[in-house]
DNA sequence: TCTGAAAATAAAGGGCT
DNA sequence: AGCCCTTTATTTTCAGA
């Protein structure tokens, strides 16, 4: 990707109000250049979208759980069930569905353990699962939305 | 938290980019108090930032890998050596303390398992770990950063 | 593709109910 | 708290190099 455009992401991705004027001095660009090439980045879907961060505390979002997974049954209603069920689940975050041991890795956010085992419920009660471990997160050492440019 | 604040964040959070007149309409104010009770949540901290979401996909990451790590030393000079590097390598995303079996846990971002590999032998050299396991994603079928309000 | 200026739109603030 | 109205800033478009 053009150096240019990595340096406009790169600010975007930290603060998405910066004005176009004060990006495009910071590339050396003046402003309708520089707003041009912000456009070009949202309608290729290099910028996905813009949204606000909200700080979990403040919403009483306390506990994070990593949930590991091993499906009951391989088939194709089972991952209906459950694609919906997470989908509708808004304390669930993040699912992946992952390689090796464990079949899917959840990531969900709760109040506390009662709410969280209510999510716990939820979930064994759309589909079944022949394993279901769940930690939590004790610290948060980094969390960013940040994704590194040294690669596009 | 008020209904009308937590109406706003949900917006807020889905589209940072929505001008205010029409958050303001949909949650049934004229645009001065509705801005006014924005910029009261970005003061106290319940909107944290506003960020730019860049498709991992563009930026050539297409590959998520998530570690379990426990650490082979218990003490503060360990954990210092581990928490600088986790800062100042941008292929790792998410850093949690762990309960449980694991000490902590990383999710990275890198385009291939050659770069993965990378960033494995990057933090091996940082510090020291009696156990390091990762998984890797085939599939994202959940991503959000829309925290859920119920609680709030 | 850039610059520079103009036009359109949105944000920020004042004064009042 | 909220509304209306004014000012300021920012975004977006346009003419020209």
């Amino acid at each position: 990707m053009d150096p240019t455009d990595k340096a406009i992401l790169a600010i975007l991705q930290r603060d998405s109000a910066t004005p176009v004027s004060e990006i495009a001095e910071s590339v050396g660009l003046s402003a309708t250049p520089c707003w041009r090439r912000i456009k070009k980045l949202e309608e290729e879907g290099v910028i996905q979208r813009r949204v606000a961060l909200a700080d979990p505390a403040a919403l009483n979002l306390s506990l994070t759980a990593i949930i590991s997974v091993k499906t009951a049954q391989h088939n194709e209603a089972w991952l209906k069930r459950f694609a919906d069920a997470v989908q509708r689940i808004p304390e669930i975050v993040e699912v992946h569905r992952m390689s090796g041991e464990v079949d899917y890795m959840l990531k969900v956010v709760v109040p506390d353990m009662a709410h969280y085992d209510r999510v716990y419920k939820r979930l064994i009660a759309t589909a079944e699962f022949s394993d279901f471990t769940s930690t939590f997160s004790m610290e948060v050492l980094k969390q960013t939305t940040e994704l590194p440019l040294d690669y596009a």
